[in-house]
DNA sequence: TTGATGGACTCAGAAAGGTGCAG
DNA sequence: TCTGCACCTTTCTGAGTCCATCA
């Protein structure tokens, strides 16, 4: 019974048929629609509809790779093309030389980060405007003119009114005592009733302004644009190390409601506006020390170079640290992700010997030492999150492996005849349902048997076990091994098999994208990263599909004009003809090209409706992998990874050769 | 030695923003 | 050539993991 995590992910398949009919029945699109089933079946609620977000997808990769738009503006010389031309190249060379080869240096010795660092501090948001006279806040039917405090606390909340948000009594309770907190007394003795409140014409103005925003012309974007530019300019880089880095998110929060995934007890709670007093600044001891905003002070400055972060402040919600810290494409970040990866694949030379570990340990006579091999066995398969534990009342409801429950487990000696099946049903990370019936060994099913012995629905599965101890084992077989790594390991060998076992040389680069993106899809499958389907996701594949038939009708209408051609130039040496004759030929092929290349990305969006790419390909495939694939089947790496991914994974585009293997 | 705590970092999906294509 | 819209990219910030420290 023991199934791979790579055969768990795709179903246990061969190659992919080629063509879009037969697509639909293809054991990957099988498992999708499964997906889709689960999720339906769920009643899964995603915590807020997103309007209209596809990952990266084929649709794009054809566009690009059609190539042939036709130019809006004057026709441009060839010389002007050409100058064109050479100045992009320019331009690439350029960023290319500017580019910090950190890959090639040495590193510093264990702990230290950085040499130098100097920035100019974060970016504070503006402050609160007041309300127009015109616009009124009503209790119980009449205008109540309030103080700024409560006016801006107000105004978050008019903001989201058409949210789900404000219809949930969580959200609306904790909103309403926060906000209570921010009136005035004679304030707060009026206002004692949400339901009462009206911010209609709050949220109208809101509305307004927005669409006022989308209206812009040309002209004042562009003087926004510039604006923000500036902003970017000046906060957004930083000095590490003499290299310019770009700062990821130099913005400090701007004040809000605090908007917590699925059942958040804190949800609707104020998360109140940081001040430079709030803010630690760590930059270098010999560097330039950001100025505060004029009339303020920071609330300390150090010169921490153990740590990566510019600047941190304590969150009021949850009393986290927040953090400034270097984008995706620095050094800083680039170096840990190697190194991550090299210890996945590390995990790969004495995998085995860990799973004949773990084998052995589910014989174990203590009962810790079986709990952790199921626990092991679980995050292996099925690459389940560790699962830390949480304080209750303080998030939501979320569990990973180690923090299952005897609730979140049905255990079925058969099922659809399977034997010894366990069903998994539980809430995991942002509050994303995992649901999935797995067949598992006869040995982990009695051991499961045997945990949940005398338990109440809400005991802990694994009594005998938690993340450190659990980590600990781990560190102690493979230096660096944690539960994480397991994910990391099969999400990107998955997609090195997967990319094996779907690739055709022969096949067009729609046709090996969509290869690529599906065993992208088992990545994203295996690790349940979930998207909520766009809400115009309907419209837009009737909108393809409308396409797709038109297209058919005119290579219908094609071949008849083709046939009609080859007949009238059958028998005659007019060369007219013959030209005629050509280019029906050509118009019946692209026509061919045109529909195939609508099925591809049918398909390809079909099967991406509720599944989210992106994630696994930022944060768990080892980009050598798909480097060296690209290279190996002659496919332009810009069809896969975008300018921003290029960026962030710049070492693995230098370092890889098309013999990389995981 | 163990368990609690909190700091520092990665990972996550939603939402905002930008762009290019079709009509 | 213009405009609306669908799709892709970027930003945002919440939610995890893991480890060091301390009692």
């Amino acid at each position: 019974n023991e199934v791979s995590p790579t055969k768990q992910a795709r179903g246990d398949s061969g190659k992919e048929p080629k063509l879009h009919r037969r697509w639909a029945s293809s054991p990957l699109t099988r498992q999708n629609k499964q997906l889709n089933f689960r999720l339906q079946q769920s009643q899964i609620t995603l915590f807020t509809k997103c309007a209209a977000m596809t990952p990266f997808s084929l649709s794009k990769v054809i566009k690009e790779e059609g190539g042939h738009s036709v130019s809006t503006k004057k026709k441009k010389t060839k010389e002007e093309i050409e100058a064109a031309r050479a100045l992009k190249v320019k331009k690439k060379e350029e960023e290319e030389k500017q580019r910090w080869r950190w890959w090639e240096e040495e590193k510093y010795e264990d702990g230290v980060k950085w040499k130098f660092l100097e920035h100019k501090g974060p970016y504070f948001p503006p402050g609160y405007q007041p309300l127009p006279d015109d616009v009124k806040f009503y209790y119980n039917g009449k205008p109540v003119k309030l103080s700024l405090p409560a006016e801006e606390v107000a105004l978050f909340f008019a903001q989201m009114v058409d949210h789900e948000y404000t219809t949930k009594e969580v959200f609306r309770n904790n909103f309403f005592k926060d906000w209570r907190k921010e009136m005035t007394l004679e304030e707060r003795q009026l206002i004692m009733d949400l339901n009462k409140c009206d911010f209609g014409e709050l949220h109208a103005m809101h509305i307004k302004k927005v669409e006022a925003r989308k209206n812009l012309s040309k002209e004042e974007k562009l003087v926004n644009k510039e604006a923000n530019q500036k902003i970017v300019d000046e906060y957004g880089y930083c000095v590490l190390d003499h290299h310019r880095e770009r700062i990821g998110n130099f913005k400090i929060e701007p004040p809000g409601l605090f908007r917590g995934r699925g059942d958040h007890p804190k949800q609707g709670m104020l998360k109140k506006r940081i001040q430079p007093e709030d803010v630690i600044i760590n930059c270098s001891k010999g560097s330039r020390i950001p100025e505060p905003p004029a009339g303020h002070r920071w609330k300390e400055v150090r010169h921490d170079s153990t740590v990566t972060w510019l600047a941190s402040w304590t969150e009021n919600v949850q009393g986290s640290c927040k953090y400034v810290m270097l984008n995706a494409n620095s050094k800083l970040k680039g170096e840990k992700d190697w190194e991550k990866y090299e210890v996945a694949r590390k995990l790969k030379t004495c995998v085995d010997a860990i799973r004949a570990q773990y084998q052995e340990d589910l014989k174990s006579k203590q009962m810790g030492t079986r709990q952790r091999a199921v626990a092991l066995y679980f995050i292996d398969k099925l690459a389940l999150r560790a699962g830390n534990e949480k304080e209750e009342g303080e998030t939501a409801d979320t569990v990973g492996c180690c923090s299952l429950r005897v609730e979140h487990i049905t255990l079925h000696d058969t099922l659809d005849g399977q034997k010894c099946v366990v069903e998994f049903d539980f809430l995991g990370k942002d509050c994303i349902r995992y649901y999935n019936k797995v067949p598992v060994t006869k040995r982990v099913f009695k051991n499961l048997k045997l945990f949940m012995e005398n338990k109440q629905e809400g005991d802990d599965l694994f009594d005998r076990l938690n993340t450190q101890t659990l980590n600990k084992h781990l560190s102690s077989l493979m230096p660096g091994l944690t539960a994480k790594v397991f994910r990391t390991y099969n999400a990107s060998i998955t997609l090195q098999q997967q990319l094996k076992e779907l690739g055709n040389m022969k096949e067009n680069v729609a046709e090996k994208l969509l290869s690529y993106n599906r065993a992208n899809r088992a990545v994203a499958i295996l690790c349940n990263h979930q998207r909520a389907p766009p809400k115009t996701f309907e419209q837009s594949m009737a909108n393809l599909q409308a396409k797709i038939d038109s297209r058919k009708e005119q290579l219908d209408l094609a071949k008849k004009e083709l046939k009609q051609a080859k007949k009238e130039a059958k028998g005659s040496s007019d060369n007219k003809l013959l030209i005629v004759v050509e280019k029906k030929k050509k118009a019946v092929q692209r026509c061919e090209e045109q529909l195939l290349k609508m099925e591809v990305q049918a398909t390809d969006r079909e099967e991406n409706k509720q599944i989210a790419l992106s994630t696994s390909k930022l944060n768990y495939l080892d980009p050598r992998i798909s480097v060296a694939w690209c290279k190996n089947m002659e496919v332009p790496l810009d069809k896969i990874y975008n300018k921003t991914l290029r960026d962030k994974f710049a070492w693995a585009i230098d370092m890889t050769e098309h013999d990389f293997v995981f």
